[in-house]
DNA sequence: TTTTAACACGAAAACGTTTTCGCTGGGCGA
DNA sequence: TCGCCCAGCGAAAACGTTTTCGTGTTAAAA
């Protein structure tokens, strides 16, 4: 159980100052190549390696970035963990992970905690309970104290710093328009409240392509989804929301879902009432995940490139970190979504 | 874009000393009440959070574990992930995660990158081709440096340290055993190659479960998968296997697979061959993921409890953290499985 | 008035680095 | 012989804390 030996223990064992063995173990050109091996040879063998913690004291650098995410158990947020581990690790950076859960709160003190030092910047989604309740003050902190922020997927336009989203509009209005170029001639959308931004963006996405083809949208084929019906126990009604949605509307011929899930129940509910996808009515779902590669019929879906967010937020978090000097200037980045086609789709 | 604050400058402001503002921020009683309110009142104003790094340094603690899994894009694992982080800053510990991407160079860089001081020990999950080289000295290493390590899921016997793990024996033959009780008569098995410990005792599992049945297992009723074959793209070829394994035993009315994607598969397969499930053939996976409760039919699953194992490993590891004087005592914890019986069986 | 004790505060060390600067001794040229 | 330069090394500061151990002042006790 011996602790990690330290410069001091190896000068006091070879009779010799801390900024020797320093400079010996760097290379430097001020050390005898005599003490320099003789230095090297011991710490190889004692296995020495500089403290990370008194660096990043000395550095006023942690070599670290904070990621917090509403979620983990969730295949697109895994996704983004992903990419921003692949290039961080590349460049030499470690990633330490703080689940909001959704909440304001934890948020909050997730931030808390990692601000104190313990990181260099955050990468970060906003949760929705953040988003609800328009409080966005310790993002203003955060920032106002020299730590850079990226966003990612659920951002906010009026806090200033590097984005990285999708065009979710696009993403959305390009699956419509699939649908309608397909045939169909009752599209109906099964979307979330307006406060999650991207389903209100995926609305109108929706709306748009109604809009080209020269449709008039039907309130009653609009469904948006209170979200706590998301918390695995409400699945039930949420099915039997869909349900009714179906039965008002023999006609719905199409569905455009704004995630993978509302798509896969959707599919379940229409295969009960004995429709044929995709000759009766046909799905496309948003986010590519698991559940659209593998369920049958596979369901076609917008693509949101979760490892790419990731990366890209990465990239774009240790750009910042390692040229302070430059002047202020934010990025947007938007990743291209593309459509996955599938079996639920003609 | 100002600094954030330290005791220093407090102390220059109010023309104190250092230690006298530290002094006064933790209450203690040596500093006059006068003083004490007008430094806390300071403080507040600027916001003073006590440095993370020096407190580390100081307390040769860093109040952070590091987690290395494999794959964080996986159900399993990012509900242990949600586990540890549950518990962990539930703890006021924080969590650091690293992937292995099952690269045994990855796992070694990886530690290497966090032992140094960054964190206070290590939970983590083996990966395969550590598993297959059968080189652990980096565990050795650190638990001789005195970091202690907590791993969980796959693991090896030889290294002591904490584990958690469930009893995959068991739970496959609980789940052999129910197919039997459901009147299968030829039950195959859908696993990996043996040197994955998981798949190697899930297993012997249905070996046991079919001698418990006098029943005398047959070899070509086993596919041991070769796990390249997870790699996404050859997922056609996993099918093939799949469907030739049918074909090659018409008789087949039972199926376990060793984990959810070669259950979903599976069940793919039979219905391309007109199979109906559960009437004509049961099936039942391990790993209680998303896909086998979105699946048509859902599919019965022996839940891994993953969350529950995340809490666990997280309290192991913490609890040794904070009782170091302890005698070396390892424990190995192992999680009930259970049966969630779904729509793939009668 | 002198001693003592309580009170309020400051100096300094320690955690493990890196780096700047200064010091020493020896070799060289004049 | 004197002065100078340079190689080789050490002392010390700095990063931001906490904590131990003084130290000075004042009021109470003798």
């Amino acid at each position: 159980m011996k602790r990690k030996i330290t410069l001091k223990q190896i000068a006091n064992e070879l009779d010799v100052s801390i900024s020797t063995v320093s400079k010996a173990l760097r290379n430097s050109i001020e050390i005898s190549e005599d003490t320099r091996e003789k230095v090297q040879a011991f710490a190889k063998l004692y296995n020495y390696r500089p403290n990370n913690i008194a660096l990043s004291l000395k550095n006023r650098k942690t070599k670290t970035i904070g990621v917090i995410i509403p979620e983990i158990v969730h295949h697109f947020f895994a996704k983004v963990i992903r990419g921003i581990e692949l290039v961080a690790n590349k460049r030499g950076y470690n990633v330490i992970v703080g689940l909001s859960n959704e909440s304001f709160d934890k948020e909050v003190i997730n931030m808390q905690m990692l601000a104190n030092g313990s990181i260099d910047g955050f990468i970060l989604s906003i949760s929705k309970e953040t988003l609800q309740q328009q409080d966005y003050h310790h993002f203003n902190e955060t920032i106002s104290q020299g730590m850079p922020i990226v966003m990612f997927d659920r951002v906010i336009n009026e806090i200033h710093c590097d984005k990285v989203i999708i065009d979710d509009m696009k993403g959305s209005k390009n699956a419509v328009d699939k649908l309608l170029k397909n045939g169909c001639k009752h599209v109906a959308i099964i979307t979330t409240k307006d406060y999650v931004s991207v389903g209100r963006l995926r609305t109108q996405g929706y709306l748009q392509a109604l809009e080209d083809y020269k449709m008039t949208p039907d309130s009653n084929l609009i469904l948006k989804v209170d979200d706590e019906l998301l918390s695995e126990d409400h699945l039930d009604s949420l099915e039997k929301e869909i349900e009714e949605l179906f039965k008002r509307n023999k006609k719905i011929d199409g569905v455009f879902a704004v995630n993978e899930l509302y798509a896969i129940i959707a599919m379940k509910v229409a295969r009960k009432m004995n429709l044929n996808i995709p000759d009766d009515i046909q799905f496309i779902g948003f986010t590519d995940g698991v559940l659209s590669k593998h369920a049958t019929p596979s369901l076609t879906t917008v693509s949101q490139h979760g490892q790419e967010m990731g990366e890209k937020a990465a990239d774009l978090l240790i750009n910042k970190l390692e040229n302070e000097d430059e002047e202020e200037q934010y990025e947007t980045v938007v990743i291209e979504t593309n459509l996955i086609e599938r079996e639920s789709t003609k």
